[in-house]
DNA sequence: CTTTCTGCAAACGATTTGCAGCAGC
DNA sequence: GCTGCTGCAAATCGTTTGCAGAAAG
């Protein structure tokens, strides 16, 4: 998904990683360009298709700070790559077509009126649970063009 | 999630594998009933500390087998293991409450009102995508009672 | 200099698989 | 018997980690 605003992209992920005392490094950044310029989700091994040079051991390393500071959000699918997109409050909330065949993702949009009937359906779950619910996620699970 | 219609469970369960030529022996018949007595989603350790004596390698081997069949649904959240249930047509469509901190998974039954708005999203998505989605996955994040 | 980051290679751990013996038809 | 199922132990493979040297401050 391409960011909202990349204009301050940059800023914005220095930020949050001074905010949790890591630097924006090259190795970081790199990634963060790669994340913004692809429209969908993408695995370890894609990132390094996309750039050559990158130690893997970093990515994975570097992927796990820019997470825990909030720039980046791993997704969990079925197959066997964890993917990596920027975090949605940097591109704007949506949700994933996820291919069944080969675990492709797709990103979609939210509408509003959907978002408005999970809020609801979030708050009632929470009520009920003893949950405290911070977001939510929807997949919708199906076959892609491809894999017809 | 407790089955709905528990007296035929065993039934279903071997009619679907049947119909992939596989048998209904007696460590699926356990996998099953271990499944059908819990309210939440399962671990392969959990499933394992209720059921002495299964052997690690055959609940794996027996849960795909199940999978394929279409008896139970391999859930994947973020935490290391992975998670089994009844299918969703065996115990009736829910989501799932997630906690973000230890990985515990809760059922929440689907209501009449949100299945709505997602099957409406779920067309949209499907006509303006290529992909030809068969069904949703709607996974509310956040702080279980125990890890507030 | 001190601290954090990088890259290599080795370690980890959930899951898968080879194989020999057993059970079901 | 033949075929498929089980259980053990060994292999697999995405991911994590130890460590020594390089960059940041």
């Amino acid at each position: 998904m391409v960011a909202r605003r990349d204009p301050s992209l940059r800023e914005q992920a220095a930020g949050r990683l001074r905010a949790h005392q890591q630097r924006l490094t090259a190795g970081r950044e790199t990634l963060i360009e790669v994340l913004a310029g692809a429209d969908r989700p993408l695995t370890i091994p894609e990132i390094l298709r996309r750039r050559r040079g990158l130690a893997q051991s970093s990515v994975y390393r570097n992927l796990v700070v820019l997470e825990d500071a909030g720039v980046v959000h791993r997704i969990i699918t079925r197959d066997e790559f964890a993917r990596y997109e920027l975090a949605d409050d940097l591109t704007g909330h949506h949700h994933h077509l996820v291919c069944a065949t080969c675990g492709r993702v797709e990103d979609v949009p939210a509408t509003p009126a959907l978002e408005k009937s999970l809020e609801a359906a979030v708050a009632r779950a929470a009520r009920q649970s003893g949950f405290r619910t911070s977001h939510h996620r929807l997949d919708l699970v199906g076959v892609c063009a491809d894999c017809a």
